[in-house]
RNA sequence: GGCGCGGUGGCAGAGUGGUCAUGCAGCGGACUGCAACUCCGUGUACGCCGGUUCGAUUCCGACCCGCGCCUCCA
């Protein structure tokens, strides 16, 4: 049974879908004025593995998630670089499928864009004006009026007069109350702009996703996620736009990722402490920072470190070198590691406990493999099913043990005809030569293990 | 100040009212020509103070500390 930790209710619950079998998940995306960052690699990340496991236990998730491509950070940032906000945008969002692909992160099932979908917006931001729930102002925008929807703040627990005492908001004249938030903004000269009943504009943020989640899903779907500076106002202003058009439950189940942190600090945007993914990449290897974000629980805090970088490629390290050298041949076993790593999944994604279980195996296969028992194909194949459920261990093993050769390093024919030298060395018991070639190797990161069968080995990186 | 999350062994990080997390590092041993990989063994851990209980790291209350949101940010 399926539990879900869910931010409305502040509780873990069975997670019951609105149609039998079939998960109707909407996901913020990405602004996209900027290279992605690996706080938006975790959410990636984090709702891939959820999407997967969910999957693989035989659920049909519709997994929708939008891109917002209008925007004042784009306007000005394509203002900046000369060119047109669809340029900018599309090379963004290039970009990030780039990223989204080099960490095994599966494309959702529909990636709705905020551009495409200016009609459906219109259409809501009218309902909205015609039950009372936002007006058209003085100034050309259009406003929702906060206090007239009696549930705001029922997300993150919101008080409407102790928001209204915090000096916070932007004060907009216009405005009949300091909360109301725009859901059409009228045109600047020469912004980019469509047509509307209120004259030229472009969306409000919030008001996207409540246009696109209904298109996409319907009034009412199974989950809403999202990144960890979400909850307000973001998704507490998506709740009061559709529930008050919709007039019905927006969202069963709210889900949010936890933050990346550097130093102890939020990395965001605006401290100016963030890393790309693509700078990341650059310097690990793309699997090893999919574990990275994958093997914390979705919801904590995670830290961006070299060492908890260097820490997640160690273990990853122990997966494979446990791979090594196995076929997996699905066959019978009689454990219960798949058993208890579901269950462990099943606990609103427990990553950390799935992974321990997975470690479990590995000392299982490890011993099998030694040992020669016949078990150990079998307990490999299980080790990569599992591992599949979290979009892990599905590369050759020695591929992913012996690594790029870098720029200048040795290479994989070299590496190999240094290690037929020292085998000769060896038979003819001559252990310095041997120790020497064995040495020099190390010191280029490249490590020799001897078995039975012979030497392998792999870049430590 | 309001709302929310958390403080676990050297580090990372699960979990439980009374036997084991797991990984890394350390120590001892096996394997090896020596190593690496692997295997076996090894740790007086649960912020502080009270309470409930036969028994609490786990439940309750207070306190201290950290983090997130309250403003564009995943």
């Amino acid at each position: 049974m399926l539990q879900i930790y869910n931010t409305l209710t502040k509780e873990k619950s069975p997670f019951t879908p609105i149609e039998e079998g079939k998960i109707k998940m909407y996901v913020c995306g990405v602004t996209v004025y900027d290279l992605c960052h690996i706080g938006h690699a975790r959410v990636m990340v984090a709702f891939d593995v959820i999407t997967r496991f969910m999957r693989s236990q035989g659920w049909d998730v519709d997994y929708v998630r939008n891109i917002t491509d209008v925007d004042d950070k784009i306007i000005k940032r394509a203002a900046e670089n000369g060119e047109e906000p669809h340029e900018l945008t599309e090379r963004m969002i290039a970009a990030m499928h780039e990223d989204e692909a080099r960490l095994s992160v599966l494309r959702p099932t529909q990636e709705p864009r905020a551009t495409a979908h200016i009609g459906d917006i219109i259409s809501l931001v009218e309902t909205l004006i015609e039950k009372g729930f936002a007006y058209p102002a003085a100034n050309g925008d259009v406003y929702y009026r906060v206090e007239k929807f009696a549930d705001y703040g029922k997300l993150t627990n919101k008080n409407v007069d102790e928001l209204k005492t915090g000096a916070r908001i932007e004060v907009e004249e216009a405005k009949e109350s300091p909360l109301d938030f725009v859901l059409w903004k009228s045109a600047k000269e020469g912004e980019v702009s469509w047509d509307s009943p209120w004259g030229k504009g472009r969306p409000g943020w919030h008001i996207e996703c409540s246009a696109m989640s209904k298109c996409c899903l319907g009034n009412t779907f199974d989950i809403h996620g999202g990144g960890p500076d979400l909850p307000f106002p973001h998704h507490e202003n998506e709740i009061a736009q559709s529930e008050a058009a919709n007039g019905c439950t927006y969202v069963n189940t709210w889900m949010h990722a936890g933050p990346v942190r550097v130093n102890s600090e939020k990395m965001s945007k605006s401290l100016g402490n963030f890393f790309t993914i693509r700078d990341v990449l650059e310097k690990y290897n793309a699997e090893v920072v999919r574990f990275f974000l994958a093997r914390v629980h979705y919801r904590t805090y995670i830290d961006y470190s070299e060492d908890s970088l260097k820490e997640a490629r160690v273990m990853l390290e122990r997966f494979y070198q446990a791979l090594r050298g196995v076929d997996a041949v699905e066959g019978p076993l009689e454990n219960d590691f798949e058993e208890r790593f579901i269950a462990a999944m099943n606990d609103d994604f427990n990553t950390p406990k799935a992974v321990s279980v997975m470690f479990e195996l590995v000392n299982e296969l490890n011993k099998a493999t030694r040992e020669g028992a016949s078990e150990a194909p079998a307990l490999a194949a299980q080790l990569r099913k599992l591992g599949g459920m979290l979009g892990l261990l599905q590369q050759n093993a020695d591929e992913f043990l012996q690594g790029e050769s870098e720029e200048g390093g040795l290479s994989n024919e070299e590496i190999e005809q240094l290690i037929v030298d020292r085998a000769e060395a060896k038979k003819a018991k001559n252990f310095a030569e041997a120790d020497k070639i064995r040495d020099d190797l190390a010191s280029q990161g490249i490590i020799l293990k001897d078995s039975r069968e012979g030497t392998s080995w792999f870049r430590e990186s």
